[in-house]
DNA sequence: GCCCATGAGATTGTCTACAATTATTAATTT
DNA sequence: AAATTAATAATTGTAGACAATCTCATGGGC
């Protein structure tokens, strides 16, 4: 009961975290469009801190992969291709399936009438919006994080929430949102349906063939 | 065509960089054991090094998960609990299940026949010495290791080659090789067949079950 | 007119010094 | 004697200055 407890430690902020978070934000939202430069003398005067923290900032973004450093050079946001946005999904579909799985096993009631009061909600936006995406995808992805964080691996809510969707999310600014959200809202159901059945061999299916989908769309979209 | 040209940029060697590989190799080596604290000027002054460099060398670390660092406390070497240890290898069941599939569309001709001839060797090796672990378990890694890149999925090999197989390393030096060194080479030998015949689902099949074998073998491990 | 070399400017890499925080030790109190 | 508090030492966080490298513009040669 109290290993939810043990984590709970409050990390002081230091400039260079708080940047982080700052810069983080400034280009999953595209306020820092794909591919510009990052000059450290300019951040660090905008951000009004030193050199040194904002150099920890990036080099943390790097390893996130949304930052791309060439030594002498300097730093970009990173610029995905389209190949290089399909081999990730690639990578989200094999652990997103493993996640559905093991959230099948472990999550709770609670977290699963919630997960249904949310596909109710989507439902009626679908219904009333005659068809449109759900709130700019966002709804989708709430339905994403809460599966894969039923699914109680830690590594695995991480990589998946702290990295490949905050990649994923500088590229859906420059593309439409879900082409069919009734498709979309039709699997959703089923994969709940999966996981309030406790079977895991079904739901990785299902969120594999759901991923899939949406990685076969970007794979078939021209140019590029 | 000229693809692969276009990533050949040989990038200078900074001192932060270099040190990287240095303190990379000093952990996963266990020269620097697993838990323990890892001092800033102590280290610098090892290296030969001013404190900067050696603090973006740790921020690198940090990202691809061998330290873990805490504000105004400092860095430590990453300690693995078994749990986390099944985590990844649950990760990594998932991901070289996918490599392997992409791998039985992309391998080859050539890569197939050095693949057939290592498992020659590790097969030689494990008949002369009579069922022992084959050179220490880097014959198997090798195994993986071609796998993966043979799946051609730039994203997928920098995480499993980069990233968790430097975790896997360090928790390695602690614990006996391969416990059955015959019944992986038979599996081994499987997933071959599998990718010669192209059979991309039963290679991925084969490759979960082979990796799911050790994971339950951590999960089954005692204590802690 | 186009290509290559040279040099000024700008940017990143590194070092040193200082500030802020934490860990440790010693003294004091109950 | 044990526990609490205060002072000291050590470590990390941050800032600023200098060195090394790259970029870009200018000028010269073919």
């Amino acid at each position: 009961m109290g290993d939810a407890a043990e984590k709970t430690s409050v990390k002081p902020l230091t400039q260079a975290r708080e940047v982080t978070d700052l810069l983080m934000q400034d280009i999953v939202s595209g306020q820092l469009e794909e591919g510009s430069r990052i000059s450290e003398l300019e951040l660090s005067r905008r951000y009004g801190i030193g050199r040194g923290p904002l150099r920890e900032a990036i080099l943390r973004l790097e390893g996130m992969g949304l930052v791309v450093r060439e030594p002498h050079v300097g730093a970009r946001v990173v610029r995905l291709s389209r190949q290089e946005l399909a081999e990730i999904f690639t990578m989200r579909e094999a652990l997103e399936g493993v996640a559905a799985r093991e959230a099948a096993k472990n999550i709770t009631d609670a977290e699963l009438i919630d997960l249904g009061q949310l596909i109710d909600r989507h439902g009626r936006y679908v219904e009333e919006n005659n068809g449109e995406a759900y709130m700019d995808q966002e709804g989708d992805y709430d339905f994403h994080y809460r599966i894969i964080k039923a699914s109680g691996n830690q590594r695995l809510i991480n990589l998946l929430c702290n990295e490949l969707y905050h990649l994923i999310r500088i590229y859906r600014k420059t593309s439409k949102g879900e082409a069919r959200p009734e498709r979309a809202l039709i699997e959703h159901k089923m994969i709940f349906q999966a996981l309030q059945d406790r079977d895991g061999e079904l739901a990785e299916l299902l969120m594999r063939k759901h991923i899939g989908r949406a990685r076969r769309e970007i794979e078939n979209a021209i140019e590029q």
